[in-house]
DNA sequence: GACTGGCACTCCCACTGCCAGAGTGCTAAT
DNA sequence: ATTAGCACTCTGGCAGTGGGAGTGCCAGTC
């Protein structure tokens, strides 16, 4: 009983403090929820929660705020994800149903985030590491340099352009996309480098020079743009919640223009939980302390292949946020599965 | 004689409020500048100046600030492009030098510009309108798709999936991306439409299907994406200047999110004049109204091919950033034509 | 006629003191 | 275990005040 009752107090706190911005005091609780107990007795709850370091007071005489904590606690212990609309889904529809290309389910992902949940979003490409090659192309386009074009699975298209000091052969061209094709079309990227090393080999000397440059940009591509693309948009939703919020939108504004730090925020495709939260001091990176990352990550044919996510401060509204990032993350997955792009 | 100090006196007036940014008196311009004359002569001056709409008082009581209007004289009649630094320039040329690729030369470029004016950076890619096909592909990926690649000579790459009812005959693409290359390769974007068109002619009824696809995405691609990618950074200078100045920036996030805007308010390129300023009002961009855009187009080839430039207050450094947008053009426009990325 | 020194005037802004309100913790009572 | 009551604390808004900065104007000077 007596646990019970903390409990929805921290969540009455929690969504209160969440719906105003403003601290809540125990008088405002017992008013706005029917928890049948008079303002001391919350007192005395809130007391407990404070000395759990739950909730917090910004002085003396004000109401009490959640702690990351309290954010955490809410999250995993209170909140519940429900279900969306129907005028919720059929917009997710309407936004997704017509896009034509990788590129712009992308763009077209995290608008509809932004706008659904008034916050940041984050849209992460699908991982190459999850991915297979599907095709490979090698366009000469004069006599010193070529176009390598990776066609992947997922819709992803890499092209990358090699110089070469000597003169290309296009006979020798041929017979190396040909090769090539064969030995990493349709396998995971995480084998492509062992079999283009294995492949170089069976090259006569006098080829070595193009093949190498060739395989040689083939290796970077496949190591350096690994999990590189990241689409965000929304960031003007930052300069919405500065208002009543007098949080620093500089650091969040500089670690929004790093991809690498993005990435880390997302976190790690293809843990066991689909959705994860970060809340304040969790995520380990400088400045954005009083932020949370609301993430999951989305599938294609049942295979997890990237993340997305939204981000705003710490005191956003997780049970919407949440809903809706699994909810895009599902449509995203079905859209994906249902619509080859290969 | 007394013209002369007038613009003197508005010069004083600029400068020193684009470094304090507090308006500024009589007292502390003579102070600061070598004018030769007494405060009280500065006020008639001033009084003048104000008359004639080129500076404001914020309140009875308070010194001078520039109206966009004195702005404009600043920048038309006074302030001189100062040649960069030695330093400055060879951190141009580091930052560039051993970019691999146009996408690569884009963010450099970008970050690059950001960095130097501590401002917002936007960068237009090579527009097609302006550019050549300089080859076309078409890939096929499984019985009705394909995909169509088009290189330009800036070094764009534009990519396009197309689908078709019918299943697509392998000899068919090889004569009809034999055809497209004979028709378009070499040639302007902007008589790509009508030529591929005058093709879609040639082909027998029983091939249509399949060209008439391919020659709508090319055309939709043509038009569509004309100049579509802009890239942009340093948003988190945003922030900074945000400090003193009580500006909303709402308004310049939402602005920035919107390419459409964007490209508007880099200008058309190809105006006769390189650098361009507007400054507050002039960009008649709802909610840009406190903010100016310095730009300039940068070419190929002496082609000018696109724009860059950056986004600030409008009480910005217009010395500074005139100058660094306008280097920063010429090498890139050097960079781009030296190193020939087609 | 252009410039200057002086002066009265205006307005902002930072500081102060003050009070009401909100909220707490504690204690004694049920 | 819960509650009512009470003393206490802290904030935030408001009014009043004075200094400071800057202006406009005018009469005087070169």
């Amino acid at each position: 009983m007596l646990e019970e009752r903390r409990l929805a107090v921290l969540q009455a706190i929690v969504s209160d403090y969440v719906a105003t911005h403003e601290p809540v005091g125990s008088k405002a609780l017992v008013d706005r929820h029917q928890l049948g107990v008079s303002p001391a007795t919350i007192r005395n709850d809130m007391a407990a929660l404070e000395e759990e370091g739950y909730i917090t007071a910004p002085h003396t005489s004000a109401g009490r705020i959640p702690t990351d904590l309290g954010y955490r606690m809410f999250v995993d212990q209170i909140a519940q994800i429900k279900p969306l609309s129907a005028a919720e889904r059929r917009g997710i529809d309407r936004f997704l149903f017509d896009a034509v290309d990788l590129d712009d389910i992308m763009t077209r992902t995290v608008r509809l985030l932004a706008q659904l949940t008034k916050q940041v979003a984050i849209v992460q490409y699908p991982s190459l590491s999850r991915s297979q090659v599907r095709r490979i192309e090698l366009i000469p386009l004069n006599e010193h340099r070529l176009m390598i074009i990776l066609i992947v699975d997922s819709g992803r298209v890499e092209q990358r352009i090699v110089e070469c000091a000597v003169s290309i052969d296009e006979i020798l061209l041929a017979d190396l996309r040909e090769r090539l094709s064969v030995a990493i079309a349709d396998q995971p990227f995480s084998s492509v480098p062992q079999r283009v090393e294995d492949l170089e080999r069976t090259f006569p000397a006098e080829s070595l020079p193009v093949v190498h440059a060739v395989i040689a940009a083939i290796l970077e591509t496949v190591t350096e743009k690994l999990d590189e693309r990241v689409v965000l948009g929304g960031a003007s939703n930052l300069a919405r919640y500065n208002e009543d919020f007098p949080m620093t939108i500089q650091p969040v504004l500089e670690a929004l223009e790093e991809q690498v730090v993005l990435l880390r925020l997302l976190g790690e495709v293809g843990t066991e939980t689909k959705l994860s939260v970060r809340i304040g001091h969790e995520n380990e990176v400088e400045g954005l302390s009083s932020t949370s990352i609301v993430s999951s990550h989305y599938a294609q044919e049942s295979r997890p292949v990237a993340s997305l996510g939204v981000i705003g401060p710490t005191n956003m509204d997780y049970a919407n946020s949440m809903s809706t990032v699994q909810a895009v993350a599902q449509y995203v997955s079905r859209f994906l599965s249902d619509n080859e792009l290969k």
